[in-house]
DNA sequence: CGGACTTTGTCCGGCGGGAGGCGGAAGGGG
DNA sequence: CCCCTTCCGCCTCCCGCCGGACAAAGTCCG
């Protein structure tokens, strides 16, 4: 029984006042184009439901000083970016500033009912952290195809136990708040879109890779999810005839190529082979190896790893160029890499984009890093959510 | 000075008479939520604007007969598809039904000077015919990137000539009536959208074989453009490293493969080698070897223009398939191939789509071939531009 | 053939919401 | 200390919309 603006000119309000903060009531009614009456009873009304208070007054304009409003300081929104081997919870205030941040491992193949129970544990602690305040929504990423309408995983390669596991209900039900899922590069293109590079793109893409590799597609300023919800499910796209076996069942995935199995394959093989003294070492010392020793070989400049992260930039960007040849996106942006090799990378998607899409969809395309890394994720499931709720729907 | 709407709910109903034709007034009163005195306003607002008419009355549902309302009979739309060898012009009623179709062969590289008034010379034409009326707007489609909000032609590759030319502007001042500009693509998916396969689905790619390869990409119902207006731009994503060069300066483009220059190409090196029996033939007797020798001859049969066709189609699908994995489309529509050897095509790209991509993605994805062909375009224009005019946008 | 019932369309009265004027409150500047 | 500016609450006027009443047109049944 959460509150929520009963029209559109509250619900633009809320908007208003989330992205640009606190406003004196003489400047919201500059911007939006209502009456001063109008927009006192409007005003009024937020303030009678608990989603706007006062305070205090503007500096004055050459006479009677203006009230200042602000979204309720006590509303408070989390986010939960649940990934294959982690889960990171945030709350936020109204205005989506992170109030409280913690991270915790996990293993997405204990199953939904765990998993989902330690992500709530880690929300109480935030919670009781002295950061309360009534949870006006929570918004959750997962990591594999999600039906958005439902909020119910779809077929998840990677989540056994999760298919068609009522996540929206059962987390809308213990938590008392709406809730909304998607995929976990959504959130994170909202992310990027709310806080970060993105925040003046009506359309562009945001790649992470990772264990697998994703695609957010951002369309108008919306997510754009597909008419199944698999849209950006780009780890499978061919690159080669005659690659590597893919668990998918086909040859040449970008993922055989680039994903974190991928890697840690290959690295091996390395390895062992003493091709790599630098993985050879580790090997030795850990007695596996990972993606992360890849990432840290190449910081460390070592020629292999540096030539294995170049091959799979190279195969990451060429996939890439063909997508935004077709999309013509107004911004790329790179996510989710092992910390440090971004900037190689970055090199290898850049040159392969531009030489390979046309000068038109080129011309002004920024290819960046994004900054917000690990914290995009619950930023943006807090954007989702709080966009539907400040929309006024339940 | 062309009549438009004035508000949301005459917008409403001119929609719903242009999709569902002639309705009576009860009907109209139980879809849109008004009062029947504000239906009746807006209805006589729009009687006196010239946009809708009475048309006899209804069956009698048990008491007195409704009047029947339909889109004023006399209001007309142009749509005009300039293609690189021909132009179609089609002039239509406010229900967008063709009343009258031209066709004539014409050279974009004359310039847009000539092939416009080339272009107001066919549609002069149409509209002496008897099928006369005001004419309420026309949609334009050009073989190339358009800047949409401009309505200019962006660096197009094939249109020497046309860069920048303010073909909008141009166009309404000549017609006095509004005008859109968009790429040859696109319209041709709006034609789907309104009269093809496409009628009931939002997201969904039609891709068209020709001259060059594009795809037109409709999202939520509207064409997407992309940010610089060339979104679809398939024809230069590289199929193979190694591939033929392309006039683009790549190598391994699709277009390099199975373009209508491509498909010339490799007719001429199959007909002198003699390697096709068919294609020696053909050669032999006109001197050269176009892409509609290729069809004819995938018709009759011969085996090396049926391997040319299959290879294509299958270098076609592979890129699709990448794209659907990507997109997640409700549908895909081919179109534009050299008529009769659709099926071959579509053979090909179908498993290579169902093969490479997701299954969640291709669980529920008809691929299908037009039906529309030759009038998608020009029928797709009229629906770009009466959507503009109907929405009440000049 | 006529009367009762149904449906449709128009007219009109009443109501609610929004815009704008007015005046009081609050502050700046001379 | 006075006057001007700005902001905000209150009040009134006006417009637009809804819904009911009524008239017109038709069907159905006795």
């Amino acid at each position: 029984m959460t509150a929520r603006p009963e029209n559109i000119h509250q619900a633009r309000l809320l908007l208003l006042l989330r992205g640009e903060g606190a406003r004196s009531r003489a400047e919201l009614g500059d911007v939006v184009r209502l009456s001063r009456s109008k927009l006192a009873v409007e005003l009024d009304r937020l303030a009678e439901l608990g989603l706007v208070e006062p305070a205090g007054l503007a500096a004055s304009r050459g006479g009677r000083r203006s009230g200042i409003v602000r979204i309720a300081s006590g509303l408070r929104f989390a986010g939960i970016d649940i990934g294959a081997t982690s889960i990171d919870v945030a709350v936020t205030n109204g205005e989506l500033e992170v109030l409280g941040h913690m991270s915790a491992p996990a293993d997405i193949r204990d199953g939904p009912a765990a998993v989902l129970a330690q992500a709530r544990e880690l929300l109480g602690k935030l919670r009781a952290r002295g950061i309360a305040g009534e949870l006006h929504g929570t918004g959750i990423g997962l990591p594999g195809p999600v039906s958005f309408p439902e909020g119910i995983p779809i077929a998840p390669p990677i989540m056994p136990g999760w298919d068609r596991y009522p996540v929206r209900e059962a987390m809308g039900q213990e938590l008392g708040c709406p809730v909304l899922v998607d995929n976990d590069v959504n959130i994170m293109a909202l992310g990027e879109l709310h806080a970060g590079l993105a925040r003046s793109v009506d359309d562009f893409l945001l790649v992470k890779i990772g264990t697998g590799i994703g695609c957010g597609i951002v369309v108008g300023g919306q997510i754009y999810h597909g008419v199944s919800g698999s849209a950006g499910d780009i780890g499978h796209i061919q690159v080669d005839d005659h690659g590597p076996v893919c668990p998918c069942g086909n040859t040449g995935c970008l993922e055989a190529y680039f994903g974190g199995a991928a890697l840690a394959r290959d690295a091996l093989a390395a390895g062992r082979s003493n091709r790599s003294a630098f993985l050879a070492a580790r090997l030795a010392e850990n007695g596996v190896l990972t993606a992360e020793d890849v990432g840290a070989g190449a910081i460390a400049g070592d020629a292999v790893t540096l030539g294995m992260v170049r091959d799979g930039g190279r195969r990451v960007g060429r996939v890439l160029a063909g997508l935004v040849s077709f999309f013509n996106p107004g911004l790329v942006i790179i996510a989710g890499g092992v910390a440090g090799l971004g900037h190689v990378l970055l090199a290898q998607v850049r040159s392969a984009i531009y030489q390979r899409s046309l000068p038109l969809a080129t011309g002004n395309l920024p290819i960046v890093l994004s900054e917000l890394e690990e914290s995009a994720g619950v930023i943006g499931a807090t954007r989702l959510i709080s966009d539907h709720v400040f929309a006024g729907r339940a």
